[in-house]
DNA sequence: GTGTAGACTGTGGTCGACA
DNA sequence: TTGTCGACCACAGTCTACA
């Protein structure tokens, strides 16, 4: 558990994450404030290193101003 | 932390757990050993009194038959 | 500005038993 | 069949410090 697949999910939505982030030209310590999260956190979240809680994903979702849809890379749907 | 609207989201996402569960006629014990996790967490995120990991969650969604972000219940978008 | 490392606390998640 | 109640362990998330 946390096999292969399991990372390369986590480290698409951490890529999603770096994404949105840069495009808002925003610091992972930016983000962090903004989140109220810790700045390392967020850095090893984008790492794909964290399993990150589904509130946690909705206050960074919140800061980039996206859905948390958004960062989870999957098909859109019904 | 836990707010009144963190509770709120997470408890639409156990609701929509359980409306898709009940759709495919599971037990909650039916869809922990699909989704590999205890049925007694099953029913506490149901009830919306956990703060469920995205791998976890993409469990769940996984033994349901549906992308996750049917359970988050947002907006569609982008 | 970011990655890493370590120590720490709270809680995600397991499990068994009983209503 | 589901909810609840502990007891328990792993890890989410914080924080400081240094490259």
């Amino acid at each position: 558990m946390t096999n292969r697949d399991d990372r390369l999910f986590l480290e698409q939505v951490g890529f999603r994450i770096r994404e949105r982030r840069l495009e808002l030209k925003m610091t992972q310590a930016g983000l962090a404030e903004v989140a109220d999260l810790h700045r390392t956190f967020i850095g090893s979240v984008e790492r794909g290193e964290r399993n990150v809680a589904l509130l946690s994903l909705r206050r960074i979702a919140r800061a980039l101003r996206v859905p948390v849809a958004n960062l989870l890379g999957e098909p859109p749907n019904t």
